[in-house]
DNA sequence: AATAAGGCCAACCGCTCTTTA
DNA sequence: GTAAAGAGCGGTTGGCCTTAT
């Protein structure tokens, strides 16, 4: 046995949300809340919506601590941290941003986020993914231009390669013309690095290696 | 100027989880 | 302990807006 709609279908208003609707809904719950039950709101409230539509309506736009758009660096290194350690987690993920939805993060995952990190996921995963000839392998050098994908490039680095059971130790090399920074030995469960270190923001080039304990 | 393509985001759908009787 | 109902979540869609041709 199916179980049954929250609500009939055929009798409630679907799409986008009148200024009335949005203020009809304000109102009410300013006055009196959701009660607990967001499936018996609508009518109290005089609408006409779905009670989860309602529900959605109020957490995604209309709760006057939400922030729209306009995601920081600082916002975008965290979801592509988060997103590498937990997956598709969007609530969890969105708990660590004020003002931020999950769906805000989500959309903003998927149509900026993903395609900026694609292309380095790619070069990163040409390289591990060549056969181990040994105890380690040190896969070739990718440049990458920290100066303007600082976010995804973070992510890239604290993002292990294959399953953790089957890695012991990680080393990371940082390098620009200047400077080498080598976090040999680096232990996996000090993931994630929490920001790049200041002398590698500007063009540098990061080199990943591994030793396999199978 | 008109049209197509792509980007963006609000909203819906259907599922699982949690709570309650 | 079980079933029903509500809440919450993630995937997906549809439509508006902008940009490219």
């Amino acid at each position: 046995m199916g179980r049954a709609p929250c609500c009939d279908k055929t009798k409630v208003k679907k799409g986008p949300w009148s200024p009335d609707e949005d203020q009809t809904l304000k109102d009410y719950l300013h006055k009196h809340g959701t009660g607990g039950n967001w499936i018996a709101l609508p009518p109290k409230a005089g609408l006409k919506r779905c009670g989860k539509s309602c529900r959605l309506r109020w957490l995604n736009y209309l709760r006057p601590d939400i922030k729209h758009g306009g995601f920081t660096e600082e916002e975008d290194n965290i979801i592509c941290t988060l997103h590498t350690k937990l997956g598709s987690r969007w609530s969890v993920i969105a708990s660590h941003l004020p003002g931020r939805t999950d769906n805000d993060v989500k959309n903003h995952w998927n149509t900026k986020l993903k395609k900026k990190l694609l292309p380095l996921k790619t070069n990163i995963a040409n390289t591990f993914n060549n056969p181990i000839p040994s105890m380690s392998l040190l896969p070739k050098t990718e440049p990458y231009n920290t100066t303007t994908n600082n976010s995804s490039f973070l992510a890239l680095l604290n993002q292990s390669p294959l399953s953790m059971s089957s890695l012991t130790n990680l080393t990371c090399e940082l390098n620009n013309t200047t400077n080498t920074q080598s976090l040999t030995n680096y232990p996996i469960h000090q993931y994630p690095l929490p920001e790049l270190p200041e002398q590698f923001k500007f063009g540098a080039s990061l080199k990943k290696s591994y030793v396999n304990s199978s």
